[in-house]
DNA sequence: CGGCCGACGTCCGTGTTTCGTAAGGTTCCT
DNA sequence: AGGAACCTTACGAAACACGGACGTCGGCCG
């Protein structure tokens, strides 16, 4: 109800790739985005384990040599938060990366140079293998507030609310880790993959994430700041909506704290 | 004595399994009942409606195509007798169900056709996820007091404390080390991190604690000075302590303060 | 092709909270 | 009684969060 005039967008299998090389990256994007697959990218290794986590793909196309972070590694900690195929790209033929790969779980894999025909045709093979597995998230819910990662559709009181992305993706987080604080620095890092960078960014999108979702911005109930700390989610105390105790701290009683 | 052998009381998760159609709720129903759950079933709305109102299951397995009611507005009114889990078994994969089930408040949705490990997988997945979150980090408790560190929140008889950073990390410190005297210097060093420094500040947050903690801050009965050597953190002394555990020292876990 | 607009990162001024220390007063032990 | 340890209060400085605003980049539309 309601929201009928959006068009719905395709479902969109949704791919993120991991490549240093802005070239070899550029390509496969390109590709991919014209073999109908919605394309994220990240350089690193860190940015990818953030991406992962924040926009949950449905594969990840991953270079086994990273600048920084292993390419292994980086699978071992995306898959940490769920099974995601992923075809890695390997710079030789080598029995041994081949073995490296699937031995971290790599589901298949390509060896540089290729073309990228190939790797399309290599990303529609998993796709297809891998469409009987559990592979698509849930949806993530507390209190009122209801995310779709995988539409990347965000409601409140059963209405949409237009996030941008990176608040989508802080929102997300914030989710997946209720009742919980969450510094800026760890969130600068699980969010958007910087190992370092101005904090006052989390801050100020923690603000605008606030303009959307809070009811009164200016003293949250959802998005609390633990001084000198940093910000907690916390389950809605619930004083719209009925339902909304599933998560909730039982013994709660004085909800004032202002 | 007498209950002594019987491990663990099963505590079998409670399921409904809502569907029309005998053959499949009769599978569904057969492999969740192998998978340990216990399974309840209602052919159509009403009866779905009045099972889960009377049988209060942990999780509902609802197929959205039903006769009569529709499946929605069954999950709907499931749900406004507080939160329950919700599986959708839905025809086809469209991005239209998927939103409708969004905005419903299902939790994941599996579709036509399925494979019942798939949809037991999916029924576990849900359950884990909405049963994980309560148990979240250990609390550190003592008579009336709770704390929770990941949250940082503290409760003194279910009332939350307004601590600040250092008020918290002393109390919780005191918490981890109950019936020792801690002297200055310790604290200094654990709590501040400092090798020296005026001993006078630990005195004092030392003081602005017992302010926030103690029903007599001028008679202290938690944080007691022991004359010449520090301070004794013990646990209540009788009259309250009725919370089952009065010294629950969780696993350590290793230090969070930097 | 150029202008418009949204998203994003950064910077700055301001009000508030917290912290450490200093300065008396009080209690306790010898 | 004397001295040391402890309590209490007060205050300045620093840290911190917040709101507003600006410049940039990229996409979109005219």
């Amino acid at each position: 109800m309601g929201t009928a005039s959006v068009s719905v967008p395709p479902p969109r299998r949704r791919v993120l790739v991991v490549d240093d090389d802005p070239t070899v990256a550029e390509v496969v994007a390109s590709y991919l985005d014209r073999a109908g697959f919605a394309v994220d990218r990240a350089a690193d290794g860190p940015a990818a384990v953030a991406r992962a986590a924040a926009a949950r793909p449905d594969l990840v196309v991953l270079d086994l040599m990273l600048p920084g972070m292993d390419g292994l590694e980086v699978c071992r900690a995306i898959r940490q938060d769920g099974p995601v195929p992923v075809v890695m790209l390997t710079a030789r033929g080598d029995e041994d990366d081949r073995i490296l790969g699937l031995e971290v779980g790599a589901d298949d894999y390509v060896t540089k140079p290729f073309s990228p025909r190939e790797l399309v045709l290599r990303v529609e093979s998993v796709l297809r293998r891998a469409s009987a597995l559990p592979a698509r998230g849930p949806w993530l819910r507390s209190g009122t507030l209801a995310l779709d990662p995988a539409a990347r559709r965000a409601l409140r009181d059963g209405v949409e609310l237009q996030l941008t992305i990176r608040e989508f993706d802080l929102l997300a987080f914030f989710l997946r880790h209720p009742g919980r604080v969450l510094g800026r620095e760890e969130l600068m890092r699980r969010v958007w993959g910087w190992e370092f960078g101005d904090l006052s960014t989390v801050t100020v999108h923690v603000r605008r994430l606030r303009e959307k979702v809070e009811d009164d911005p200016a003293r949250p109930r959802l998005i609390s700041t633990v001084w000198g700390v940093g910000y907690r989610f916390d389950p809605e105390p619930g004083a719209d909506a009925d339902a909304g105790e599933t998560t909730g701290v039982a013994a709660d009683g004085g909800g004032t704290d202002g």
